[in-house]
RNA sequence: GCUCCCUUCGUCUAGCGGUCUAGGACGCCGCCCUCUCAAGGCGGAAACACGAGUUCGAGUCUCGUAGGGAGCGCCA
């Protein structure tokens, strides 16, 4: 039978990175399978639940390629079944109506900690006859008293939890609305899902959920459980560690397949092998190398694999990508070299694609002013001379090409007698600004004759101007 | 406090009783290449949390200790 799983983040925020990683595994075991792949959203909690956040969802979902064979399926769309499963339970009388006030919930706490016991609701209502008028109850499940429930977790292995431990969690509010603990078992079960993959928070709620399924008489589906990620210090993934918005990686020109092959690999492997195609991972991913314990975060890795992808990215993604990166930020693609010659030159010395558009600011637009360290250490007086050669040599030549431009470079450097470097260095910093650039023919090229000579005759003003 | 989980270089990990003087990757350091910056190549420093036990033999199995994490909501 094919496997079926699915993502279900609640809509209260933007969607963090370590639900991504979640999803990605859920999406991976379901294609690596054969199975589907359902999206669902989890919006009962209607107090903090956003379209805002909903949208965001959807489009960190939708930009990482991590498309769902159905859904996204809206909780608060399925009322009306949860309240025909909750009647059913009630008149089964696996579930019983709580006349508790909050105050008593609160004192029974209180008491058990006391006690140096897990705070748990005691059952008090459990018989049924405490029905009251004042106070609209809520429906709490009947849990088993004792036995155990046994998880084979496909990730930690056999954990044991003694039904004693657990207590008769609220399934329904006072005001009729469902809970988490009672919409999931419901949707899983209805949605027919065979394998429930999430983080490993969720552990201690699975074996009520079993307990669930078991009342409502399905089978419950296998779980998976996976580890939680840190932040670079070893504490809890949060905004100090950097973005954990996936849109965020998005405006910081991270490649979609880096992000998903970054995270792929935090906690799971396949042997020595770091990068991955769509494809591979894929073909390659399965669970039982997902790892049992929790991982760091680390940026500055994330930023090597996305340079690995951008190496390998194709050429029209790359265009594409710069393209919108460059208008984001007010430069016009159109107003230098074609965008290919540019990526090409660029995609080996960018991590991001973002860093990628700022050095490529230069071959769109004038730059705004001179690296003030470029410019102290190669337009100096001495690079006077070498700089009116190229002005004249380069004013005289026709063929713009890579080649011949870089053999004008060298000649004046031999007519001059000096290495290449005392050329190369004070025209790259004319043409860029700055003193680290691709290979000079390329520069070159990709700056054109018209800003060529202008940039030169900027770059011998600087020169004059510092002489005096 | 109670329940559950986790523990190999700083970080991600390989390792599924002998092949481990513990391998790879990021980062770091050095060298090479070189017109700069990268990329690439070569080399280096760097780890089995601790203690018992099982076994001829333990990073690998068991138990304890320590440390870390999660859960204990009319949140999901």
């Amino acid at each position: 039978m094919p496997p079926r799983t699915r993502f279900a983040p609640s809509p209260t925020g933007y969607l963090h990175i370590g639900s991504v990683r979640t999803a990605l595994y859920a999406w991976l075991y379901a294609r690596r399978h054969g199975g589907e792949y359902i999206l669902r959203i989890e919006d009962t909690d209607r107090e903090r639940s956003t379209q805002e956040a909903v949208d965001a969802i959807l489009n960190g979902l939708d930009w990482l390629g991590l498309d769902a064979d159905e859904g996204p399926i809206y909780q608060t769309q399925r009322f009306g079944r949860y309240r025909e499963v909750l009647d059913r339970l009630l008149e089964q009388d696996k579930a019983y109506r709580c006349y508790c006030t909050r105050e008593e919930i609160d004192a029974m706490r209180a008491a058990a900690m006391d006690k140096g016991e897990k705070p748990r609701y005691d059952g008090r209502c459990r018989s049924g006859d405490r029905v009251r008028g004042d106070v609209e109850p809520v429906v709490r499940f009947k849990n088993p008293l004792s036995g155990e429930v046994v998880l084979d977790d496909l990730v930690k292995g056999r954990i044991v939890f003694d039904n004693a431990e657990l207590d008769d969690l609220i399934i329904a509010r006072s005001d009729g609305t469902p809970t988490y603990n009672f919409t999931v078992v419901v949707d899983d079960a209805d949605m027919r899902i065979t394998h429930v993959i999430r983080g490993d928070d969720h552990v201690n709620n699975t074996p009520r959920q079993i307990n669930m399924f078991r009342a409502l008489g399905v089978e419950p589906p296998a779980y998976a459980h996976l580890p939680m990620i840190h932040g670079p210090d070893g504490a809890k993934l949060s905004k100090r560690h950097g973005a954990v918005n996936v849109l965020e990686y998005r405006a910081m020109g991270f490649l979609p397949q880096a992000l998903l092959n970054y995270l792929l690999r935090l906690g799971w492997s396949h042997g020595d092998q770091e990068i991955f195609t769509l494809e591979e991972m894929q073909r390659l991913f399965d669970l039982d190398k997902v790892s049992r314990s929790a991982a760091s975060f680390d940026p500055m890795k994330l930023l090597w694999v996305n340079q690995q992808h951008i190496q390998a990215a194709p050429e029209e993604q790359l265009v594409g990508l710069l393209r919108g990166q460059l208008e984001a930020q007010g430069v016009d693609p159109a107003s230098g070299p074609p965008l290919e010659l540019t990526v090409e030159a660029l995609r080996e010395r960018s991590q991001t694609i973002l860093e990628m558009a700022e050095q490529a600011h230069c071959y769109y637009e004038e730059y705004e002013e001179l690296d003030e360290k470029s410019a102290k250490a190669h337009l100096r007086p001495v690079a006077r001379e070498v700089l009116v050669d190229l002005r004249e040599a380069f004013g005289a030549l026709d063929d713009w090409s890579e080649s011949a431009t870089q053999q004008v470079v060298e000649r004046v450097a031999e007519g001059r007698g000096v290495k290449l470097g005392k050329v190369a260095q004070p025209l790259r910093v004319a043409l860029t600004g700055r003193a680290a650039s691709p290979g000079i023919g390329v520069t070159l090229v990709l700056v054109g004759k018209a800003r060529t000579l202008e940039r030169i005759d900027r770059a011998l003003r600087y020169v004059d101007s510092r002489g005096q």
